[in-house]
DNA sequence: ATATTAAAATACCATACGGTACGTTAAGTG
DNA sequence: CACTTAACGTACCGTATGGTATTTTAATAT
């Protein structure tokens, strides 16, 4: 996980992660079966472990600004996401990934949206809501910009730069 | 450079390159050097054939909004850019490229940045500016979301989903 | 202490990549 | 027509990948 976080997944090969982890290669195959089943594994601890932190935000039920606010710190000035985001690297990658993996993909990205959506819905039912989105499209848009921090951040930009960035971008979604 | 641009340019060989043109691949080397030699002049002639387009939108010297839309069309709605561009997708995969497709990148997305900053920048001195951002900050800004429109596309996504989202991205930047 | 069985790593396979040595064809020259 | 020279493509090289057959190690049972 460790170094699909680092770097690119499609530039980590089995054979430097059994280096890493100090495991034989039949070894990983035994436990995993494919690279496919392991780089499920891999997304599956992932998300468990960090995006879980997204949905957390979305379940406090907060305010909007404050919910956006915290969605925006977690993408762009978190330090852990300094080095992007495993999910959103292995989204951008799709095509490289096995069926196992990109249906995992799938399925957070769908759970994401949804979190988000259905948290936006609340907001409207609180009338704590000032653009004239509909939730699904405020719920894609925010999630598109979440990846696109995550991304720049991957790519070595500064921090400060991604989080200005991000603020201008969802500012569309606050009250005046 | 059909290739690149309908396919991730990382998942496109220089033996798929050959057959594809019906070229011998030492052929390829005498002409171009090196595979970054060759992918290179790719993205060169790539950026004089078609990001050209969005210098000369710039340069029309046009209203903000209208150079606005004109800039959102392009990305979202062209139907040329259906499978993204060239450039964003060897710039989203930069590690993976030799140092002279590198460096190219780099000097076309200064260009780019540059030419937005120069055009805001006149805008401003008409008073044709409705956000506090400054001139750079709006560059740097258009850029990321141009490209990231451009990403969605590549990855199949829906392009009036694209066209809605860049719409309201861009939004900060208009009147009212 | 020895025979049997289960587990784990070494050493290997086929494949595809970027890149090139070398034999072959074709063009120019007397 | 013969001879030289330049271009060109076949066939190959070294390397790295995902994946496995085979051998070696370790543990258990007699």
């Amino acid at each position: 996980m460790a170094a699909y976080w680092k770097d690119d997944p499609a530039d980590v090969s089995l054979n430097a992660v059994c280096a890493l982890a100090a495991v034989s290669k039949p070894a990983l195959y035994r436990v995993f079966g494919s690279e496919d089943g392991f780089v499920r594994a891999v997304l599956s601890r992932y998300a468990e472990t960090v995006l879980s932190e997204i949905f957390d935000i979305l379940a406090r039920g907060a305010p909007l600004s404050e919910t956006l606010t915290g969605l925006i710190r977690f993408a762009s000035l978190d330090a852990k996401m300094q080095t992007g985001c495993v999910f959103f690297k292995m989204r951008a990658g799709q095509h490289r990934l096995g069926p196992q993996t990109r249906d995992t993909v799938s399925t957070l990205e769908s759970g994401a949206v949804n979190a988000l959506q259905t948290y936006f819905e609340t907001r409207q039912r609180t009338e704590d809501w000032y653009s004239d989105l509909t939730a699904d499209q405020a719920a894609r848009y925010v999630f598109a910009q979440i990846g696109l921090a995550l991304t720049q951040r991957a790519a070595g930009e500064d921090s400060q730069t991604v989080y200005t960035d991000l603020v201008t971008a969802l500012s569309v979604l606050r009250p005046g």
